[in-house]
DNA sequence: ATGTCTTTGTGAACGCGTGCACAAAGATGG
DNA sequence: CCATCTTTGTGCACGCGTTCACAAAGACAT
């Protein structure tokens, strides 16, 4: 295997978009699972339909970690899991807590997904002393009271919150003074952090929302377009889905308070 | 309070930007704590401030919706939580149904975000027979082999996959089938779907794997730092939380396969 | 060794989203 | 009624991300 040796901008770890970084752990995904059925090599084009973007946009991505494809082949698949692997930090350890032990806290602490990317749940925190020292996925709760003696003695960087919203900053404050500085956030608030401190969020009502936003759309539009067509058929079969919706657009009166 | 009836460009919903659309389920969380401590109006920069954004970016996305506001004063909260709503489809009732309770399912069932956002969990699907009537968040988890009826009787256009990665896609196939035309995916899988039906995808893993390469990216800048300044002091303070660690950067040997 | 064929890597154009900065609008006080 | 002050709404410029399209690179057959 050539592996083109050539120039290699060597690791350019600085000038990569973030965009970019938000689709590796997808190539990786698809990456490793054509590693796990043996494939030897994968061209863009397919590696690009099992991750579900653009052939062009991942070759863009990758020629931005450097040359690791060989023209008229295609991409070494075990190559690129290391290549990627290791761009993303997943090569070594990282010590995760998870903070609110609730439905969803226990759920991310049985998450499988964790282990096998270089994450390891060092420690689940919770504010209930009824819950410390009761085991969930195998791992003992431990009370709020131990959060900084547990980020200093693991030497913990990554946190997820999975509090009520109404704990989430005071416990974010906490982690963060504790010396955490990348912050997984789930619960339905925006924290503020310290310069270096980066926070991610992730909403499940908000995505709700946003495809309660897309399928009104949709429903507006297909009751249009039967409206259009009201002469001939299509009665009431395409309108299925809408309960108490009065036209699809802003033809209501519109409440006004005040 | 006026409202500025003047123009009214009448909900222009076509053609609102999706970065736009992504936040309003933002604003609309700001806008009701506002409200629920019955604030009468707000200014784009509060509101931007509690919202976490740009105070011009937030005055431009609401200038998508149509003139809302009132110079010199601000926003009414209530009239903009209304048509915010309204703009999201969040007036009308939005039937959801939830395959695979699992942990994660089950959090999501007993996630109180939804009822109060138009949003009602209309039933839980699971394709273990020994789940089939177990009652989960107080709804009876129903087998899979309703999922077609149950869909068709409750008008259900919005699915929630929370089953294992194997399982996704043959899901996701049967509620298309049935008439579901958006979907929230949790399963670590890219779904392929007919044009006309939205997917959105949450994956707690890829949030974490990008939150790593940024740790990584700053433990490699402190490590130069400290390269930098090894002459005074700083000796292993700053290293403290990479463990099997060899430098930040390209300067591995390289594994390569083959 | 040479030609052909496949696939990468990337220059260039385009479009979207963001942020600045300011004019217009309206409230408020005299 | 006029002046002043606050805050919105938006024109404009800029930068990032996406996509096209193609030249260069290498494999492979003859």
């Amino acid at each position: 295997m050539a592996t083109g040796r050539t120039h290699r901008p060597a690791t350019r770890s600085r000038g990569i978009p973030e965009a970019t970084v938000a689709r590796l752990p997808l190539y990786l995904r698809a990456l490793t699972a054509l590693s796990e059925r043996s494939v030897p090599t994968v061209s863009s084009e397919e590696l690009a339909a099992a991750a579900g973007v653009n052939s062009a946009k991942l070759r863009k991505d990758f020629s931005y970690l450097g040359s690791y494809g060989t023209r008229g082949v295609g991409y070494d698949v075990e190559y690129l899991v290391y290549q990627i692997s290791r761009e993303l930090g997943l090569t070594q350890d990282w010590p995760v807590v998870i903070v609110g032990i609730g439905n969803l806290g226990a759920a991310l602490a049985n998450y499988g997904g964790f282990a096998s990317r270089g994450f390891r749940v060092a420690a689940l925190i919770d504010a209930d002393p009824a819950m410390a020292g009761k085991p969930v996925a195998g791992i003992p709760v431990q009370h709020t009271d131990e959060l900084e003696k547990i980020i200093e003695d693991n030497g913990v960087s990554i946190g997820v919150i999975a509090t009520p919203a109404g704990a989430a900053q005071q416990v974010c404050d906490r982690l963060v003074a504790a010396g955490v500085t990348s912050i997984l956030n789930f619960a339905p608030t925006v924290l503020s952090v310290p310069d270096g401190v980066d926070v991610r969020k992730v909403d499940l009502s908000i995505e709700l929302q946003i495809l309660a936003f897309h399928e009104q759309r949709k429903a507006g539009e297909e009751a249009a377009a039967a409206a259009g067509a009201a002469v001939d058929g299509i009665p009431a079969a395409a309108v299925r889905k809408q309960s108490a919706d009065k036209g699809p657009d802003g033809d209501v009166p519109a409440v006004m308070p005040a």
